[in-house]
DNA sequence: CTGACTTAGAATGCATCGAA
DNA sequence: TTCGATGCATTCTAAGTCAG
């Protein structure tokens, strides 16, 4: 029995110190990590000495005695000095964290009170956790955490910042946009008629794709299936989804649709220990970044766990690893499409969002996945190109003595970019050695 | 791209002051 | 005398810069 509930209020202080240093200009005003850890010291002392009063003496709601504590006790549960401690709480004062400390003279403690919007005393009783659960969902509901008509948005299908939000499948969930029983990825909608510059995606063809059915390859495609056979499929979806995450096409490879099929025929193969390690490890990440400040229900929990087990059921166990580190990859791009506009997104409660059948939740972050390895691997390129240029370049600009082989040098360099396999950057190649006298070197030298 | 280096600001400890 | 408050110096850390 506790009259605070520890977990319940951390999250509304973690809740509380975000909100505060979020609206502070001053980076010194920012309530940090270490004040926070002091301040969740002070409350754990204060949920003991209100059991401890409360024992002796039922609280009244109207009553509660604030906490008679010292610099010393404080500097000993938190591990850090008096003068820490004394500087700790005087910037949770003036975050509102702690609303008053009244100073009873040189031989008493010093009076601490909390702000009752962060803890939450529930008086004589004490706090009641499923209570507390049942608001929080309550408030949740309210605040749009469920969904409730279209399940498609407007995100951006990879992590770079641009603000076109139009023809994507839902991964995670704009709010700004005013919902409808219609798609939210036509045109109705658009917000950005010049279209996403980095994936090469415009409005048209966003508004074109959202009309017609999934197909392979397009963002969330996760194939509309016959419900007899649904789990096969299911599987074989998935595991494509894996193999093919190097950009290759879903449902091209007719070897890894078998091997899928092969794979999910026999569960057996799979070693669990190794699964179920994977499983929560995705899960615990997924629940620090997209889920960080969603409240989430025991059962929503166990829910999400399962359905991630869908995800790595049909994989081959030496490929887990592998496949993890993509999930894991995916689940940052959510979270950096989140972090972007916090206020206005959010993603689909677990228990739907990992659901292997729903095209719109994880499934869809293949899209985002596949887009944003293929921007990786241009960057990647055009480095490579530029760096070939650079050496081409300062080995002409050396004293003739220190020069290597021209001849030898340019074709040396051509191997390497002739070995990226792109015809374009091939062009580019020879157009700057060819015109060195055009190239501006202060655009390569970086 | 990576690692070394620099720098500003925050955290902390020590010494001292001052009020009760 | 005790203990919170305060000034100052040191340490730590994150971000920025630059050269290889």
């Amino acid at each position: 029995m506790n009259i605070i509930h520890f977990s319940t209020v951390f999250k509304r202080l973690d809740q509380f110190v975000k909100h505060h240093n979020s609206n502070s200009d001053k980076l010194s005003n920012h309530l940090r990590q270490p004040i926070v850890a002091t301040a969740k010291e002070i409350i754990k002392i204060y949920g003991l000495s209100l059991l401890k009063a409360h024992k002796i003496k039922p609280l009244e709601v109207d009553h509660i005695p604030p906490l008679e504590t010292n610099s010393e006790q404080l500097a000993k549960m938190a591990h850090v000095s008096t003068r820490t401690i004394r500087r700790h709480i005087q910037r949770l004062l003036d975050a509102k964290v702690l609303t008053e400390k009244v100073y009873k003279g040189r031989k008493a403690n010093y009076q601490l009170r909390f702000n009752s919007n962060i803890l939450l005393i529930s008086g004589l009783k004490p706090v009641n956790k499923d209570e507390f659960l049942e608001d929080d969902q309550k408030k949740k509901t309210a605040d749009n955490q469920f969904f409730k008509n279209s399940l498609r948005t407007t995100c951006p299908q990879s992590d770079s910042s641009n603000n076109s939000y139009i023809n994507n499948i839902i991964i995670a969930v704009d709010n700004k946009i005013k919902r409808s029983s219609l798609a939210l990825t036509t045109h109705y909608f658009s917000g950005n008629k010049t279209g996403n510059k980095f994936t090469g995606y415009v409005e048209k063809e966003g508004a074109k794709r959202s009309n017609e059915p999934p197909l392979k390859g397009t963002p969330g495609a996760q194939k509309n299936v016959p419900k007899d056979d649904k789990i096969s499929k299911k599987y074989s979806s998935n595991l494509s989804d894996l193999q093919n995450s190097v950009v290759e096409k879903e449902g091209q490879s007719k070897q890894v649709i078998k091997q899928a099929k092969d794979t999910a025929s026999m569960p057996e193969t799979c070693c669990f220990s190794s699964l179920n390690l994977y499983v929560d490890s995705l899960w615990n990440l997924s629940k620090e970044t997209i889920y960080k400040n969603t409240f989430l229900t025991k059962n929503q929990q166990l829910r999400a766990k399962e359905l991630l087990r869908d995800w790595y059921a049909p994989v081959s166990e030496q490929n887990l690893a592998k496949v993890h580190n993509i999930y894991v990859q995916r689940i940052e791009l959510v979270r950096k499409y989140l972090a972007k506009d916090s206020k206005n997104r959010y993603v689909q409660l677990p228990d739907r969002y990992f659901d292997v059948t729903n095209k719109y939740g994880f499934t869809g972050t293949k899209a985002w996945y596949e887009i944003h390895m293929k921007a990786k691997r241009k960057t990647r390129d055009k480095l490579m190109l530029h760096a070939q240029i650079r050496r081409f370049i300062n080995n002409e600009e050396k004293d003739t003595s220190k020069q290597l082989s021209r001849l030898q040098l340019f074709k040396d360099c051509e191997k390497r970019v002739e070995s990226l396999n792109s015809p374009e950057l091939m062009d580019q190649f020879y157009a700057t050695i060819l015109n060195k006298t055009s190239f501006n070197h202060s655009q390569y030298n970086t």
